[in-house]
RNA sequence: CGGGGUGUGGUGUAACGGUAGCAUACUUGCUUUGGGAGCAUGCAGUCCGGGUUCAAAUCCCGGCACCCCGACCA
């Protein structure tokens, strides 16, 4: 793409009511528009990114058996009445509106019960099971207090699946190999260095534990003790000698530290299943409920809590693999100068190849398209000026490094 | 939801109750061209509603919005 298309301007300066890193380098460099607290419109290069964390997602869910779908915003209150969680008593953060015929209608803040009820129509048997679905789907919560930018929205794009098991052994199987495929995922995003499988509480589901992936970050609103030898952590809420003694670790091992959940995952065990008659048949012709376990990842919160962890003072540093171009193309040289005519060239050549170009074709100065590379965080920028030109050559430099190089054409595209 | 704070051009900021100014961005022109250039030019603003006052960005009341701390976070 070349950047004059590009609407989104960069910014000097943050706008003063962003206090959190992610939101101030997010917009500054034209990612994400908020439109007001906790509600965030992704631009196009924010969308990029947005879309590189879902396909990574998409791809690892799909490799443990995971089915994409995708379920509705507006909700039904009976199926939720089924499961006491219509009333706001009970859940505090819906979002609630009417039909025109003055009827009650929800803003969906999670899926469980509407997929079990999806489900009854299509689980009988204990033939029909194991089953994992999931979908990206826009969630609605209307937190009292929105916060640290895009990591605590009220309106968030996540990726939840429920897994449907004939049985705790079952359901437990695919729960390990959820948690090793998240583990996955937040490798591959960037962020593996710095996350944990967290052991956490229940929660309201269960009294087992569940477990979190927490992300070390000053930024993050957890606290969690970590064990870096067995790359593994334990939530503060259950930092007790006893919880450490069931999970063998020792208190002396663990560190403590600030953090950010980026996913979890958690067993529903039956509650569900129960509550909306979710049930199969099995061999010997018994009814059992289904047992399900739900595992969720926020797009936008992964996204933020790459921006806080992975930034330096000039702008964001996106990891290869989530970036929303992977060459920055920046001419130097007027528009039909020899320079920009070479410039153009290795553009299309790029784009020939299939490699994401952002070619900064824009008629300003050095310094402003370099300070904008920085701030946009792009892993390569390449250079293209009279200079390079005398050196028969590109500037190349990594947006993790701080010297830039010197290669030939051939070198260059080597690279790829 | 409790406590605290703040609302001024697109963005960042200034103005004792007395002419709303600066910077940046944007327009146009000339110069400049490897680290957010210079000169000139044009455009653009006091959150909303009341009140006090000769006079309100400024003081008072109400509302709304935003930020921070806490609580909450399926």
């Amino acid at each position: 793409m070349k950047q004059s298309f590009l609407f989104t301007k960069t910014r000097k300066e943050a706008p003063k009511d962003e206090v959190s890193k992610n939101a101030q380098l997010l917009i500054r460099a034209g990612f994400i528009h908020k439109e007001m607290a906790g509600v965030y419109s992704y631009l196009p290069l924010g969308l990029r990114v947005l879309k590189k964390i879902e396909q990574i997602i998409r791809e690892e869910m799909n490799a443990i058996g995971g089915q994409e779908m995708l379920m509705t915003t507006l909700q039904d209150p009976a199926i939720w009445q089924k499961t006491n969680r219509w009333d706001d008593a009970v859940v505090d953060n819906w979002f609630k509106t009417k039909l025109a015929t003055g009827s009650d209608l929800g803003i969906a803040n999670t899926h469980e019960e509407p997929l079990t009820n999806i489900l009854r129509n299509h689980i009988n048997s204990y033939k029909d099971m194991p089953l994992y679905a999931y979908q990206f789907q826009t969630k609605f919560r209307n937190e009292l207090r929105a916060k640290s930018g895009i990591m605590r929205a009220r309106e968030f794009l996540m990726k939840d699946l429920y897994s449907f098991s004939r049985g705790e052994e079952e359901f437990r199987e695919f729960y390990e190999k959820c948690a090793a495929a998240y583990l996955k995922i937040f490798d591959r995003v960037g962020l593996g260095a710095l996350t944990y499988r967290t052991v956490a509480a229940g929660g309201s589901f269960t009294s087992g534990f569940t477990d979190e992936f927490q992300t070390l970050s000053t930024a993050g609103e957890d606290i969690i003790y970590v064990d870096k030898k067995k790359k593994i952590a334990v939530n503060k809420e259950v930092y007790t000698d006893e919880n450490l003694r069931k999970l063998g670790l020792k208190k002396e091992d663990l560190v403590e530290e600030k953090s950010i959940e980026v996913g979890n995952i958690f067993p529903l065990g039956t509650k569900y299943s129960s509550a909306l008659g979710l049930v199969f048949i099995d061999k010997d012709g018994v009814k059992s409920p289904v047992v399900m376990g739900s595992y969720g990842i926020g797009l936008g919160r992964v996204m933020g809590t790459i921006v806080e962890t992975l930034s330096d003072e000039k702008g964001i540093v996106w990891p290869e693999a989530i970036a929303p171009f992977k060459v920055h193309l920046i001419s130097l040289g007027e528009k039909g100068s020899a320079s920009f005519v070479y410039a153009e060239k290795i553009y299309t050549e790029l784009q020939q190849k299939g490699i994401e170009v952002l070619f900064d074709d824009r008629p300003t100065r050095a310094g402003e398209k370099f300070a904008d590379s920085e701030l946009i965080g792009i892993p390569i920028r390449v250079v293209v000026s009279d200079k390079t030109l005398e050196k028969n050559g590109l500037e190349v430099k990594r947006r993790t490094e701080e010297t830039a190089t010197i290669f030939t054409e051939t070198d260059f595209f080597a690279l790829f």
